[in-house]
DNA sequence: TCATTAACTGAGG
DNA sequence: CCTCAGTTAATGA
Protein backbone atom coordinates (compact mmCIF):
# COMPACT_ATOMS: atom_id res chain seq x y z
CA UNK A 1 0.00 0.00 0.00
CA UNK A 2 1.32 3.59 -0.86
CA UNK A 3 1.73 5.79 1.98
CA UNK A 4 -0.93 8.27 0.46
CA UNK A 5 -3.28 6.04 0.97
CA UNK A 6 -1.81 5.34 4.40
CA UNK A 7 -2.84 8.88 4.97
CA UNK A 8 -5.70 9.12 3.29
CA UNK A 9 -7.06 6.26 6.24
CA UNK A 10 -5.92 9.10 9.30
CA UNK A 11 -7.66 11.99 7.03
CA UNK A 12 -10.89 10.27 6.66
CA UNK A 13 -11.12 9.53 10.18
CA UNK A 14 -10.17 12.90 11.72
CA UNK A 15 -12.87 14.22 9.13
CA UNK A 16 -15.42 12.76 10.40
CA UNK A 17 -14.65 13.08 13.94
CA UNK A 18 -12.61 16.52 14.35
CA UNK A 19 -14.14 18.16 11.32
CA UNK A 20 -10.51 19.40 10.08
CA UNK A 21 -9.44 21.75 7.59
CA UNK A 22 -8.36 21.30 4.23
CA UNK A 23 -5.00 23.18 5.06
CA UNK A 24 -4.22 21.16 8.01
CA UNK A 25 -5.33 18.01 5.76
CA UNK A 26 -2.53 19.36 3.17
CA UNK A 27 -0.84 19.82 5.92
CA UNK A 28 -0.71 15.70 7.21
CA UNK A 29 -0.57 14.59 3.61
CA UNK A 30 2.85 16.42 3.20
CA UNK A 31 4.32 14.25 6.36
CA UNK A 32 7.13 12.36 6.08
CA UNK A 33 6.44 9.14 6.90
CA UNK A 34 7.80 5.58 7.01
CA UNK A 35 5.87 2.74 5.93
CA UNK A 36 6.42 -0.44 7.18
CA UNK A 37 4.63 -4.15 6.69
CA UNK A 38 4.14 -6.37 9.95
CA UNK A 39 3.04 -10.21 10.29
CA UNK A 40 0.13 -11.01 12.61
CA UNK A 41 1.41 -11.25 16.42
CA UNK A 42 4.09 -8.87 15.89
CA UNK A 43 5.12 -6.50 18.96
CA UNK A 44 5.41 -2.88 17.20
CA UNK A 45 6.14 -1.10 20.68
CA UNK A 46 7.11 -2.92 24.06
CA UNK A 47 5.93 -1.66 27.74
CA UNK A 48 9.14 0.23 28.50
CA UNK A 49 10.73 0.94 25.49
CA UNK A 50 11.41 4.41 24.54
CA UNK A 51 9.38 5.48 21.40
CA UNK A 52 10.78 8.06 18.80
CA UNK A 53 7.78 7.39 16.51
CA UNK A 54 3.98 7.56 16.43
CA UNK A 55 2.36 4.34 14.83
CA UNK A 56 -0.68 4.99 12.24
CA UNK A 57 -2.72 2.07 11.36
CA UNK A 58 -2.96 2.25 7.52
CA UNK A 59 -4.33 -1.95 7.31
CA UNK A 60 -4.78 -4.40 9.78
CA UNK A 61 -5.91 -4.35 13.29
CA UNK A 62 -3.82 -4.14 16.60
CA UNK A 63 -4.00 -4.41 19.99
CA UNK A 64 -3.01 -2.63 22.99
CA UNK A 65 -1.91 -4.70 26.18
CA UNK A 66 0.04 -5.51 29.13
CA UNK A 67 1.03 -8.62 30.88
CA UNK A 68 1.39 -9.13 34.44
CA UNK A 69 4.48 -11.34 36.37
CA UNK A 70 2.41 -14.92 35.84
CA UNK A 71 2.33 -13.72 32.23
CA UNK A 72 -1.04 -13.34 31.90
CA UNK A 73 -2.32 -10.71 29.91
CA UNK A 74 -4.84 -7.98 29.75
CA UNK A 75 -6.09 -6.47 25.96
CA UNK A 76 -6.57 -2.95 26.71
CA UNK A 77 -8.03 -1.58 23.02
CA UNK A 78 -8.34 -2.78 19.75
CA UNK A 79 -7.36 -0.94 17.04
CA UNK A 80 -8.16 -0.30 13.26
CA UNK A 81 -7.21 1.52 10.46
CA UNK A 82 -6.84 5.92 10.31
CA UNK A 83 -6.10 5.27 14.28
CA UNK A 84 -2.89 6.51 16.03
CA UNK A 85 -2.62 3.76 18.78
CA UNK A 86 0.24 4.85 20.52
CA UNK A 87 -0.13 9.08 19.98
CA UNK A 88 0.32 9.40 23.64
CA UNK A 89 4.31 8.47 23.18
CA UNK A 90 4.41 12.16 22.12
CA UNK A 91 5.00 13.05 25.59
CA UNK A 92 4.95 10.61 26.86
CA UNK A 93 8.38 8.40 26.09
CA UNK A 94 8.84 5.38 27.88
CA UNK A 95 6.31 3.16 26.76
CA UNK A 96 3.71 1.75 29.72
CA UNK A 97 2.48 -0.83 27.90
CA UNK A 98 2.68 -3.04 24.13
CA UNK A 99 1.13 -2.52 21.02
CA UNK A 100 0.77 -5.49 18.93
CA UNK A 101 -0.42 -6.04 15.59
CA UNK A 102 -3.33 -8.50 15.77
CA UNK A 103 -3.19 -9.39 11.91
CA UNK A 104 -0.68 -8.26 9.19
CA UNK A 105 -0.29 -5.00 9.13
CA UNK A 106 0.91 -1.85 6.97
CA UNK A 107 1.86 0.88 9.26
CA UNK A 108 3.23 4.08 8.74
CA UNK A 109 5.28 6.04 11.19
CA UNK A 110 5.48 9.48 11.75
CA UNK A 111 8.67 10.68 13.87
CA UNK A 112 8.08 12.61 16.79
CA UNK A 113 10.37 15.51 15.53
CA UNK A 114 7.86 15.92 12.35
CA UNK A 115 4.82 15.79 14.70
CA UNK A 116 6.16 18.31 17.36
CA UNK A 117 6.75 20.70 14.35
CA UNK A 118 3.00 20.12 12.91
CA UNK A 119 2.35 20.98 16.40
CA UNK A 120 3.85 24.61 16.45
CA UNK A 121 3.54 25.39 13.11
CA UNK A 122 -0.77 24.20 12.88
CA UNK A 123 -2.20 24.54 16.66
CA UNK A 124 -5.25 22.87 14.91
CA UNK A 125 -3.63 20.05 14.30
CA UNK A 126 -2.56 20.05 17.71
CA UNK A 127 -6.14 20.39 18.95
CA UNK A 128 -7.41 17.65 16.78
CA UNK A 129 -4.85 15.35 18.21
CA UNK A 130 -4.93 16.49 21.62
CA UNK A 131 -9.22 15.65 21.49
CA UNK A 132 -8.14 12.31 19.99
CA UNK A 133 -6.23 11.34 23.03
CA UNK A 134 -8.99 12.48 25.09
CA UNK A 135 -11.04 10.73 23.24
CA UNK A 136 -8.92 7.47 23.63
CA UNK A 137 -9.33 7.83 27.14
CA UNK A 138 -13.38 8.16 27.22
CA UNK A 139 -12.90 4.69 25.30
CA UNK A 140 -10.69 2.97 28.30
CA UNK A 141 -13.42 4.41 30.80
CA UNK A 142 -15.51 2.67 29.36
CA UNK A 143 -13.83 0.02 29.06
CA UNK A 144 -12.76 -0.58 32.72
CA UNK A 145 -16.58 0.13 33.73
CA UNK A 146 -17.80 -2.47 31.08
CA UNK A 147 -15.03 -5.25 32.40
CA UNK A 148 -15.59 -4.27 35.46
CA UNK A 149 -18.97 -4.13 35.91
CA UNK A 150 -21.01 -5.78 32.92
CA UNK A 151 -21.95 -9.67 32.98
CA UNK A 152 -19.88 -11.46 30.55
CA UNK A 153 -21.94 -11.86 27.37
CA UNK A 154 -22.64 -8.34 27.77
CA UNK A 155 -19.16 -7.51 28.13
CA UNK A 156 -18.49 -9.19 24.77
CA UNK A 157 -21.69 -7.36 22.93
CA UNK A 158 -19.87 -4.03 24.12
CA UNK A 159 -16.70 -4.45 22.48
CA UNK A 160 -18.58 -5.97 19.69
CA UNK A 161 -20.90 -2.77 19.40
CA UNK A 162 -17.79 -0.55 19.80
CA UNK A 163 -15.97 -1.95 16.86
CA UNK A 164 -18.97 -2.23 14.94
CA UNK A 165 -19.50 1.64 15.27
CA UNK A 166 -15.38 2.54 14.72
CA UNK A 167 -15.72 0.31 11.64
CA UNK A 168 -18.33 2.23 10.46
CA UNK A 169 -16.52 5.57 10.63
CA UNK A 170 -14.04 4.55 8.42
CA UNK A 171 -16.54 2.84 5.98
CA UNK A 172 -16.07 -0.66 6.73
CA UNK A 173 -18.58 -1.84 8.81
CA UNK A 174 -22.46 -2.96 7.89
CA UNK A 175 -24.74 -2.67 10.10
CA UNK A 176 -25.30 -6.38 10.78
CA UNK A 177 -21.48 -7.89 9.89
CA UNK A 178 -18.24 -6.31 10.12
CA UNK A 179 -14.73 -7.95 10.99
CA UNK A 180 -13.52 -8.80 14.31
CA UNK A 181 -10.15 -10.88 14.20
CA UNK A 182 -9.60 -12.22 17.47
CA UNK A 183 -9.30 -15.44 18.61
CA UNK A 184 -11.21 -16.64 21.60
CA UNK A 185 -8.39 -16.86 23.94
CA UNK A 186 -7.72 -13.00 22.60
CA UNK A 187 -11.47 -12.27 23.59
CA UNK A 188 -10.80 -13.73 26.77
CA UNK A 189 -7.92 -11.07 27.23
CA UNK A 190 -9.53 -8.44 26.22
CA UNK A 191 -13.54 -9.55 28.23
CA UNK A 192 -11.24 -10.98 31.58
CA UNK A 193 -12.21 -14.43 31.06
CA UNK A 194 -10.76 -17.70 29.93
CA UNK A 195 -10.71 -19.11 26.34
CA UNK A 196 -13.15 -21.86 27.08
CA UNK A 197 -15.52 -19.14 29.04
CA UNK A 198 -15.40 -17.16 26.04
CA UNK A 199 -16.29 -20.06 24.15
CA UNK A 200 -18.97 -20.67 26.06
CA UNK A 201 -20.45 -16.97 25.96
CA UNK A 202 -19.97 -17.04 22.24
CA UNK A 203 -21.76 -19.98 22.07
CA UNK A 204 -24.93 -18.81 24.23
CA UNK A 205 -25.23 -15.59 21.90
CA UNK A 206 -25.28 -17.69 18.92
CA UNK A 207 -28.37 -20.16 20.52
CA UNK A 208 -30.07 -17.14 22.08
CA UNK A 209 -30.09 -15.55 18.20
CA UNK A 210 -28.29 -12.70 19.20
CA UNK A 211 -24.98 -12.50 17.77
CA UNK A 212 -22.90 -14.70 15.78
CA UNK A 213 -19.08 -14.56 15.66
CA UNK A 214 -17.09 -17.18 13.71
CA UNK A 215 -14.16 -16.71 11.54
CA UNK A 216 -13.05 -13.28 12.84
CA UNK A 217 -16.81 -11.60 11.64
CA UNK A 218 -20.06 -11.21 13.97
CA UNK A 219 -22.77 -11.15 12.18
CA UNK A 220 -25.95 -9.40 14.21
CA UNK A 221 -29.00 -11.97 14.31
CA UNK A 222 -31.15 -9.74 16.33
CA UNK A 223 -30.58 -6.18 16.23
CA UNK A 224 -32.79 -5.37 18.95
CA UNK A 225 -31.48 -8.46 21.18
CA UNK A 226 -27.81 -6.64 20.59
CA UNK A 227 -28.42 -3.26 21.41
CA UNK A 228 -30.39 -4.29 24.91
CA UNK A 229 -27.58 -6.79 25.75
CA UNK A 230 -24.76 -4.21 24.36
CA UNK A 231 -26.12 -1.69 26.54
CA UNK A 232 -24.26 0.63 24.19
CA UNK A 233 -24.51 4.29 24.00
CA UNK A 234 -21.99 6.24 21.79
CA UNK A 235 -21.83 9.43 22.96
CA UNK A 236 -18.49 8.61 24.87
CA UNK A 237 -17.04 8.44 20.86
CA UNK A 238 -17.67 11.79 20.71
CA UNK A 239 -18.06 11.79 17.35
CA UNK A 240 -19.06 15.33 16.49
CA UNK A 241 -17.10 17.79 17.15
CA UNK A 242 -19.24 20.67 17.00
CA UNK A 243 -21.03 19.22 20.42
C1' DT B 1 -3.29 -24.06 16.17
C1' DC B 2 -7.84 -22.85 17.25
C1' DA B 3 -12.49 -24.12 18.38
C1' DT B 4 -15.71 -27.09 20.71
C1' DT B 5 -17.67 -29.56 24.30
C1' DA B 6 -18.24 -32.25 28.55
C1' DA B 7 -17.42 -32.99 33.28
C1' DC B 8 -16.27 -31.37 37.47
C1' DT B 9 -15.53 -27.83 40.92
C1' DG B 10 -16.35 -23.85 43.83
C1' DA B 11 -18.13 -19.16 44.82
C1' DG B 12 -21.90 -16.64 45.69
C1' DG B 13 -26.71 -15.30 45.62
C1' DC C 1 -30.75 -24.84 44.03
C1' DC C 2 -29.13 -21.89 40.35
C1' DT C 3 -25.86 -19.17 37.63
C1' DC C 4 -21.36 -18.00 36.51
C1' DA C 5 -16.82 -19.12 35.59
C1' DG C 6 -12.20 -21.64 36.09
C1' DT C 7 -9.84 -26.11 35.28
C1' DT C 8 -8.92 -30.18 32.91
C1' DA C 9 -9.16 -33.10 29.25
C1' DA C 10 -10.68 -35.06 25.01
C1' DT C 11 -11.69 -34.28 20.30
C1' DG C 12 -12.59 -31.96 15.88
C1' DA C 13 -11.65 -28.55 11.93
Amino acid sequence: MSSDAIRAALVQRLRISSGISDEDVSAILALPISVKQYAAERSVVSDGQRATDCCLIAEGFCVRSKTIADGRRQILSIHIPGEIPDLMSLFLHVMDHDLVTLTPCTLGFISHETLRKLHFRRPNVAEIFWRDTLIDAAMFREWIVNVGQRPAPARLAHVMAELRERLKIIGRAQTNSFEMPLTQEQIGEAIGITAVHANRVIRQLREDGVVDLHRGRVTVLDEAKFQELADFDNRYLHQSPAT
